[in-house]
DNA sequence: AAATATGTGTGCGATACCGTACAGACAGGT
DNA sequence: ACCTGTCTGTACGGTATCGCACACATATTT
């Protein structure tokens, strides 16, 4: 990659101050996040802070049993690692690269000291993390009383909004995974939008044909989450 | 009420020291809270922060249609209102007092003082809100991939950890709420419990008479919630 | 070209939970 | 003692999702 992104197509990064952010600028390390990827495993510990440019990174949290939900969506509107400035050293949950991109990370030791200027970069990662926590609610609830239908129409859409395009590559096995539900649940579900001629897929390759009919399909919980 | 209980019984006011506690405290202000008072309304303003002492509070997100699930529960370990000083002026989720007792509050005004302090209160708030997320996405995953005979369980004991004794005020309908499932599907499987010699109940009032049967039916889930 | 791996479609029966309906049990007030 | 409201028990069909099994299609490797 010869080409670097503007650090601040991150909206946080963006957000802040020009003064703050000549002052971490030169931390920032560029990486790539390659599709799968675990940034962080659940209970482990955490080196870096990331800000995602053009990549989104589910967080996911894992039973014991191997099955797992997905807790929340980050893409270039936040940030992940929020724990290291929480006090913990550790995160509960496990985050993995859904959609490959590039992006920013910064050391944890930089963070804390940024952190602890108890500046603007404060306030703006306390924010964030406020509406991290109401996305983290409204899934919860979601789960409990959504059909697969309705959530595949929400994960597609916030997918979608942290992206370009219209294209996502993801296969349904994935997504299964991150909704929590059977891969052959989703299956179903997507078949059901391509014969509305909402979506068009095959092997990993997801395109929204009518993102207008998919928005009608999709429950309450994505407009309260793209709120934010 | 005469005699007014320590503060300190609140972990989070106990683990203050001495200086900030002196300077806190004449700010602290005794409430009662009645059972299915609601504390904060969903998408209300915040005025106070609170500190439960023997009264437990459940954070409920609420629906459109109206069902609702809980999504954490806060007691003598714990504060509410944490939108406070996160910088959103609201709080995405309803806290109703799930169990009747005292508590005291804190003025918002106060409080955001205080935290601007950057000092051992704003650490501990910060440190509850991480213990607070993760009992949130544990909660999530419970919904999920638990069955309700599991979720009784994990609420019961999670009930049980805040109060005293072995008995709780609190309806099968009430319960239904909370774990976001219907009132039948609670009274099916307290049946199963009680049919087991585990818990006694009546009309509002459970007893739970062993509670290591009911440690061995409950799922992963309770145990890391209360390490938090 | 053949072999293998990966992603998707489909078709069962099993089951957990829902929605609804109603009956009985108990508490409190008049 | 009665009425009334609240809480709990039970039943029934309906449905969404599960768990499993297997066929098929399309990439990828050999």
């Amino acid at each position: 990659m010869n080409e670097l992104a503007d650090p601040k197509l991150n909206h946080l990064l963006a957000a802040l101050p020009a003064e703050e952010f000549a002052r971490l600028s030169p931390h920032l390390e560029p990486v790539t996040m390659k599709l799968g990827q675990v940034l962080y495993e659940s209970g482990g510990a955490l080196s870096h802070m990331y800000f995602p440019i053009t990549s989104i990174v589910s967080l996911l949290y894992v039973l014991e049993n191997g099955s797992s939900a997905e807790i929340a969506v980050v893409g270039n509107e936040g940030i992940l690692g929020i724990s290291l400035f929480m006090g913990g050293e550790t995160t509960p949950s496990r985050a993995v690269v859904q959609s490959e991109g590039i992006g920013y990370r910064l050391g944890s030791r930089r963070l804390k000291d940024e952190f602890k200027e108890f500046g603007p970069m404060m306030f703006l990662l306390l924010r964030y993390t406020q509406a991290l926590i109401t996305q983290m609610a409204q899934t919860a609830v979601c789960n409990r009383h959504h059909s697969v239908d309705q959530q595949l129409c929400r994960w597609l859409l916030l997918s979608l909004d942290r992206l370009s395009g219209d294209d996502l590559k993801m296969t349904q096995e994935l997504i299964a995974n991150m909704l929590g539900v059977r891969r052959e649940g989703v299956t179903e579900a997507a078949g059901k939008l391509r014969h509305a001629g909402i979506i068009s897929y095959s092997r990993g390759h997801i395109r929204v044909l009518d993102r207008p009919k998919l928005e009608r399909n999709v429950c309450e919980c994505y407009a309260v989450v793209k709120k934010e």
